[in-house]
DNA sequence: TCTGGGGTCCTAGGACCC
DNA sequence: TCTGGGGTCCTAGGACCC
């Protein structure tokens, strides 16, 4: 048995994130049940609700007319990215002022590992607190903060006494805390790791650390030895710094249709603009792909995808474009009906902004990036292929799933972090 | 009145090469 | 002529996260 280093992890968990950035930054909205969501008259979800419309029985991800019906006087408020982005990078200056070892897990989450910083600090209360203050004064806004000696631990810390919540879950407390627990709270087993579990008889995190690891594996594969793992509260796992060398993995857009078309033609317009708009992130980020993959979603909510890999890297529009269409059109959308429709491209590597040796690739990289400047400047699908010019344009979507190193090129310092040494 | 959008990781099977 | 094994790439599907 290895010496186990004791780590102290926080877990700081921003409260009703999207929503409390826009109560701070439109006093109107403040006090008032509020929901933010993609577009406010599709198909959409609540992504985030004020804690004013929670006592309504808002959640996240009930429909919007559910919403609606659960809180009549619930306010709709179209996503911001730039705004909680903006918010994100200020939260992560603060963090870093404690320790260099912060990994953003997600728009609005962050685990700092503040191991050895007592004598400057303070024990990790005093630490977790003067965050917290911090956050308030400089941010306006209030954080729930779990303490505990691994990632794991210290994000189910963090959910108790949500929000502006403060909780320190020591080693010696962990087994009683675990014991009655329900394996659904804890993070990385999801609804249909639930569903299954319970079949067996297994509904809390105690039951879950009886059952025998074999027959687990047996299951679930190497799924069912973390399981085990998770059970008895240990993860070894690391805080990941975010790396500048980082690789993104793949690039995609998706949107489901106002509503479902049963007409090719309306299919291969939103795939069009789709594909513009992959190109154009993996333009800005200088990255090129070899695969792209399309997914559909019917109307009956079955789902299609289809990958197709290409023999040169490219952030072409129209390439991209002309792999999924070949995908596309060997489906009946005119007796299948089209709900959703997704593209990405995968298999990405870093390229350069270097010019083509040939003439016709280079007048058609020339092109491509007079496009991307103008779209740069004034916004997305300024300019386009002549006919998507009459379609509507598409509501931007910031994902409470959003890190720095995924994000545009325009938040360069976001991509400042410190490597460990 | 049906159920968003952007990602990651894992598995299993097939093709192909050496 | 027959057989085996390892490595890599590709594809489809499933599960998870926020």
């Amino acid at each position: 048995m290895e010496p186990k280093k004791e780590r102290t992890i926080l877990h700081v968990d921003m409260d009703a994130y999207f929503a409390s950035v826009e109560q701070k930054s439109n006093p109107l909205l403040r006090g008032k049940p509020i929901v933010i969501c993609g577009n406010p008259e599709g198909r959409s979800v609540v992504s985030t609700s004020s804690y004013e419309a929670r006592a309504w029985g808002v959640k996240t991800g009930m429909m919007l007319w559910q919403a609606k019906k659960a809180c009549p006087q619930v306010i709709l408020i179209q996503c911001d990215p730039d705004k909680y982005v903006e918010t994100s990078l200020k939260l992560h200056r603060i963090y870093q002022e404690f320790t260099p070892v912060v990994e953003v897990f997600s728009i609005d989450e962050s685990f700092l590992d503040i191991t050895g910083t007592e004598r400057l600090f303070g024990n990790p209360l005093q630490v977790a607190k003067r965050i917290k203050k911090k956050i308030k004064e400089e941010v306006g806004l209030t954080c729930s903060v779990g303490i505990a000696s691994t990632k794991l631990l210290a994000k189910l810390a963090s959910d108790i006494n949500k929000p502006d919540g403060l909780f320190w879950l020591k080693d010696e407390k962990v087994p009683g805390f675990l014991k009655d627990l329900s394996i659904s709270e804890i993070c990385g087993i999801g609804p249909r790791l639930t569903f299954h579990l319970n079949k067996l008889g297994i509904h809390t995190c105690g039951e879950l650390s009886r059952y025998p690891v074999e027959l687990l594996e047996n299951k679930f594969g190497k799924v069912g030895i973390a399981l085990h793992r998770m059970a008895l509260g240990l993860d070894e796992g690391p805080v990941l710094l975010a790396r500048e060398d980082e690789k993104v993995k793949s690039v995609g857009h998706s949107i489901t249709l106002p509503e479902d078309t049963y007409n090719l033609e309306t299919a291969k317009k939103y795939l069009l603009s789709l594909c513009e708009q992959v190109a154009r992130r993996l333009r800005r980020k200088y990255y090129k792909g070899k695969t792209v993959f399309l997914f559909i979603r019917f109307p009956d909510f079955s789902d299609f995808s289809r990958q197709k890999t290409i023999i040169k890297f490219t952030d072409d529009d129209r390439e991209i474009y002309q792999s999924a269409l070949s995908i596309l059109e060997k489906i009946n959308i005119e007796s299948l009906g089209l709900r959703l429709i997704g593209v990405s491209v995968t298999n990405l590597v870093k390229g350069t902004d270097q010019l083509s040796l040939f003439p016709d690739e280079w007048r058609k990289q020339i092109l491509l990036a007079a496009m991307d400047k103008v779209n740069d400047r004034y916004g997305e699908f300024t300019l386009t292929w002549g006919r998507l010019m009459y379609q509507a344009k598409p509501v931007s979507i910031l994902t409470p799933a959003w890190r720095p190193d995924k994000h545009v090129k325009k938040f360069k310092f976001a991509l400042d972090f410190p490597q460990r040494s």
